[in-house]
RNA sequence: GGGCCCGUAGUCUAGCGGUAUGACGCCCGGCUCACUACCGGGAGGUCCGGGGUUCGAAUCCCCGCGGGCCCACCA
């Protein structure tokens, strides 16, 4: 053994091993029944390069895969990745210059675009020392694949789980395309607040609302107040009693509500009467305590047309501008028709005053760095059924564990926010295509299964078999979201280990589907909190769907990374670290130490430090063992000699040791796991048992030789979990041949258990 | 506005009903034949504040203060 541990070769040596010749150590082989374990792995999404949060999360689920593996099991750690969407959308645009007309060359740059970015990220991956099992990687952006997604939208649609319809939906009128709730985010913005006069019907007086939205004054359906008590004022305004008392306006009468409802109110400029009617939903003490319900101005105003069956007035297109309005703003950007509706209303005497007001405003956020303010607009979508399931979701969750248990409660506040469907249809490009067609007759028919994966982009021949049947048929121009593809991934990772890398007959898809539902719910999903409402909500809702079952039995959830200075690691903020260079200027088990020492759900900060007290632990145990390849490395270990009472009690207290081990790995702690075993090797045993029994060594002593080497031959196993690189290394030095054996995941923890005294 | 989390030695961090885990840093002493990226020894905490439950609270409950994150319809 070298005096230094030399990483560098040690890495290059084990990674070329574990994904080649050792691969079939890491295979999974779904025949086998019995002690099977499942880890329904993230696919990354393909932006490019790997970054610490995957390091982390990679090193996790290798550790599991590994400690579960020389436990026994027969471990299935797949390896995915999630490839469309908008960012890879963008960059083949704005950096390539592939203009999007051009759907052929364009689809096919974006799918080199996510090879490459495949390659660099799964490089980082083995770099790490993950190794799952090859043979079933998958790509969202395969055929079988693709193929998969489609037949279970075709299964969904076929039991009314899926159906199209025009919904007010948010559209982001700068990208122009349709976006989830996922994807919009609140911001605090400036705008104006306008009090408008509405006269009421054969009198002199008028109800005062207040709004931000002035723009939309064509769409208002109904007038609303709350439960309180409005007043008219001298002047003829009817407003809340709190806001003329704020406003110290002088109060003639009170009104209660039943009078008002019975008014009816003259919509200025556009000839409209409308009703007002009372909700108990209208905050009283917000503006004048009275709203007008334009369609669709926000999410309330869908609420409220739904309630009452209002008539929905399109105001706004898809370009964002003002449509079936007033002359005047007609045409106008939203923006502008803002203040010009509102220099006219002022003009003509209906404005009562206006003001600045900050509030949040929905607007593009996520995945997008676009931040427009996001319209309502009623447009043909298709959609998930998921409002009718809160209830089966909020029980389901129930019976699946929660790594850490508070995480849970991220889940529940996203199922009871729920206010509509899933919106599973985008305007974009790099992305699956529904497998659907309308016919003439307005009927949405599903492909053949013979047809999957169907892109009518690109598949003409398909669309023509289609025409000869049906007359004129439309295909679809939409893309699926991606959240659809990736909702999928623990029925598509047994897809994947039932057909490993053939191809499939994709009529054989409702056979394989049967078989498939068999190993649902899987064992393990594990992710970070962020994408708690989008993968693991839409995994939990799509796999119920399809199987009636939980996903997974448990849920393992990491934090965030955060750079050393405590935010957000990101490159925007210039403050990432790549594990790459970690890597090459440590070592990848000095990574794994960092990783492992985060705790379940907080987030978790990086510190150079941390890296370096890892390096130093892999040095001590590399010396460590490197005493002991001095001194004891002929000594046979299947051969125990007689033992001193020291030896009996060291390794009795050895034996302790490993049953705590086993079940904080049953809690995934990996952090207690390493101090555990961390102050056992450095401290027990190095520096205390190794120390005091020097002497005995130098006299030849088998007792205390065989006791340091059996030690050694049970700490390598279980630390390999955590550092593999070095565990390998070593027990190929002083345990491999012997044992006739390339890897440490080639023993299992039952067979060492004859080591111990009994 | 609602929810969730966090506030523990100089710094970071574990514990989450029995006076506190570990790392780094600091102080004193050692180049001892695997390792000076080491070894031996040591100092350092009113576990944010206040109240309550309990024989007993960092740990449970309530009220504050400070920080972070997520969600939300205030027109």
């Amino acid at each position: 053994m070298d005096k230094r541990p030399n990483f560098k070769k040690i890495e290059e040596k084990w990674t070329k091993l574990w994904n080649k010749d050792l691969q079939r150590l890491f295979k999974f082989d779904i025949n086998k029944k019995g002690n099977v374990y499942i880890i329904d792995s993230p696919p990354p999404f393909t932006s490019g390069d790997a970054h610490m949060g995957h390091a982390l999360g990679w090193v996790w689920m290798d550790f599991i895969a590994r400690f579960k593996r020389i436990e026994g099991y027969n471990v299935y750690l797949p390896q995915g990745w999630d490839c469309h969407g908008l960012p890879t959308e963008l960059k083949v645009e704005n950096r390539l210059k592939i203009p999007k007309t051009d759907v052929e060359r364009f689809l096919k740059a974006c799918r080199e675009w996510t090879e490459n970015s495949i390659e660099s990220m799964k490089n980082t991956f083995k770099k790490l020392g993950f190794v799952p099992d090859w043979s079933k990687e998958y790509k969202t952006m395969d055929r079988k694949y693709k193929a998969f997604v489609q037949y279970t939208l075709i299964r969904m649609f076929e039991e009314n789980l899926i159906y199209r319809e025009e919904h007010p939906i948010l559209w982001c009128p700068n990208c122009k395309t349709a976006i989830s709730a996922e994807e919009s985010g609140y911001i605090k913005r400036k705008d104006i607040f306008a009090y408008i006069k509405l006269p009421i019907k054969e009198e002199n007086k008028s109800i005062l609302i207040a709004t931000t939205r002035p723009e939309m004054i064509s769409a208002c359906v109904v007038v609303l107040i709350g439960d309180g008590i409005y007043v008219e004022t001298k002047e003829g305004l009817i407003v809340s009693k709190v806001y003329a008392e704020k406003e110290g306006l002088e109060i003639i009468r009170e009104y209660d509500a039943n009078e008002l409802e019975e008014k009816i109110v003259e919509i200025p400029l556009i000839n409209r009467e409308v009703r007002i009617k009372r909700d108990p939903e209208v905050e009283y003490e917000f503006g004048t305590g009275i709203v007008w319900v334009c369609t669709y101005g926000d999410e309330m105003d869908i609420k409220w047309q739904k309630k009452y069956d209002l008539p929905v007035y399109q105001c706004i297109d898809t370009e964002g501008r003002i449509i079936n309005s007033l002359k005047e703003i007609n045409g106008l950007k939203v923006e502008d028709a803002r203040k010009k509706i509102v220099e006219i209303l002022k003009e003509k005497g209906y404005l009562y005053k206006s003001e600045e007001i900050e509030h949040n405003v929905l607007v593009h956020a996520e995945r997008s760095e676009c931040k427009h303010p996001i319209e309502l607009i009623p447009k043909e979508q298709f959609f998930i059924r998921i409002l009718d399931l809160k209830d089966k979701l909020l029980e389901i969750q129930k019976d699946i564990k929660f790594y850490p248990e508070w995480m849970r409660q991220r889940l529940i506040n996203w199922i009871n926010s729920l206010s509509w469907d899933w919106v599973i249809s985008r305007n974009r490009i790099w992305g699956l295509a529904f497998p659907f067609l309308k016919t003439k007759d307005s009927k949405i028919i599903s492909v053949d299964l013979e047809d999957l994966p169907f892109d009518p982009r690109t598949d003409k021949e398909k669309l023509e078999k289609y025409k000869r049947i049906y007359g004129d048929i439309e295909p679809f121009s939409e893309v699926v979201d991606v959240w659809v593809e990736s909702s999928i991934t623990p029925l598509a990772i047994i897809l994947y280990a039932l057909i490993e890398e053939k191809d499939i007959d994709p009529k054989d898809l409702p056979r394989l589907f049967n078989k498939i539902k068999e190993y649902v719910p899987v064992d393990l999903r594990p992710q970070g909190y962020e994408i708690i409402r989008t993968w693991l909500f839409d995994t939990l809702v799509r796999v119920y769907l399809l199987t009636g079952k939980k996903p997974w039995k448990e849920v393992l959830i990491n934090g965030m990374v955060l750079a050393e200075d405590g935010r957000k690691m990101s490159k925007s903020l210039g403050n990432a670290v790549d594990p790459n260079d970690i890597i090459d200027k440590y070592s990848a088990d000095a990574l794994r130490y960092w990783a492992l020492f985060s705790s379940h759900g907080d987030d978790y900060r990086f510190a150079w430090k941390d890296i370096e007290t890892g390096q130093a632990f892999l040095i001590k145990l590399w010396n460590l063992s490197r005493y002991i390849w001095m001194n004891c490395k002929n000594v046979d270990i299947k051969n125990k000699p007689g033992l001193s009472k020291e030896d009996v009690e060291f390794l009795k207290r050895l034996e302790k040791l490993i049953a705590k081990s086993h079940s904080l790995v049953g809690e995934y702690k990996f952090q207690e796991y390493i101090k555990l075993w961390r102050k056992f090797v450095w401290g027990e045993f190095a520096n205390s048992y190794l120390e005091k029994n020097k002497m005995r060594v130098k006299q030849g002593d088998l007792a205390a030789k065989w006791t340091l080497l059996a030690t050694l031959r049970i700490i390598l196993a279980y630390l390999h979990p955590a550092f593999p690189f070095t565990t390998e290394e070593i027990y190929s030095i002083i345990f491999g041949k012997k044992e006739n054996k390339k890897s440490i995941i080639e023993t299992k923890f039952k067979e060492l258990e004859s080591l111990f005294p009994h």
